[in-house]
DNA sequence: ATGGCGCGCGCAGCGCGA
């Protein structure tokens, strides 16, 4: 079974992208982030007509999350039970018996901010949530836009970014408290290349100069990270004209 | 070098992303 993530900056914008990558990778799930769209103009047609089934949770402007499937999913929920939250960032349903949660964490803009002191309780909460997921389903995967970069080897300059929102203590806590529940970096499971991220900013070229970050991640239950997983990162798509910021993640899991 | 680029909104220029 192969998954994805990504975070698409505008699915408006990116839509013929997407179109064209699902046609070429033909992924059984594909976790979209940063929809920037209501439910209503979601272009359900379109994804249809590409032999996919559409779960979705938007809103205007910001946000927005969406879970693309060969399959039919299944016991959709759409954001953290109990966490009252105004902004659409999780999407979780189960597709082909593998538990599947999309969620685009806040970008928490600077440490000092009210925006960090949310993204750090919206992870307290996501990891509350996840654990009783687990129980419920083993075979799970969570993927999505972190906004965390989990160690210094997915940054491309850790000193410049020592202690900075992405990058920060408490944010990398985090993670390490989600891999804790029983979850693996699936992008970790296997050796590496040297400096491989998932964003990079569009301005600098940095992309040309592959200044990025690793914050896409898909980490996997024990009862999917057994020995035939795999995951890389698909760049193809941030060489084209207009790209989104983000690249694609993929993993197979067996 | 605190900008830079791209997006949405909406029609100018700002908030936001990471």
């Amino acid at each position: 079974m192969k998954i994805a993530t990504w975070n698409v900056n505008s699915l408006n914008v990116r839509l013929p992208h997407v179109l064209d990558w699902l046609a070429e990778h033909r992924p059984d799930a594909l976790c979209i982030q940063e929809t920037k769209m209501e439910d209503a103009k979601f272009p359900r047609a379109e994804i249809e007509a590409a032999g996919y089934r559409a779960l979705f949770s938007g809103q205007k402007t910001y946000n927005g999350v969406a879970i693309l499937s060969r399959s039919e999913g299944a016991d959709v929920q759409a954001g953290i039970p109990g966490f009252a939250d105004e902004q659409k960032r999780v999407l979780a349903a189960t597709v082909d018996g593998v538990r599947v949660i999309c969620v685009y964490v806040p970008n928490g803009q600077s440490v000092d901010s009210d925006k960090y002191r949310y993204k750090l309780d919206w992870l307290a909460a996501l990891d509350k949530w996840l654990k009783e997921e687990l129980a419920r389903h083993p075979k799970l995967a969570l993927l999505g836009d972190f906004n965390i970069a989990p160690d210094d080897r997915d940054v491309y300059d850790p000193a410049a970014w020592e202690g900075q929102v992405l990058c920060s203590a408490p944010e990398r806590q985090a993670f390490r408290d989600l891999l804790a529940l029983g979850l693996k970096d699936a992008f970790r499971l296997a050796e590496q290349p040297e400096k491989a991220y998932t964003w990079w900013d569009y301005r600098m070229n940095a992309f040309r100069r592959n200044l990025g970050l690793r914050i896409d991640h898909i980490l996997l239950s024990d009862a999917l990270a057994g020995a035939g997983a795999s995951c890389t990162v698909d760049t193809a798509p941030r060489k084209l004209e207009r790209p989104s910021d983000h690249a694609p993640v993929v993993a197979e899991i067996t």
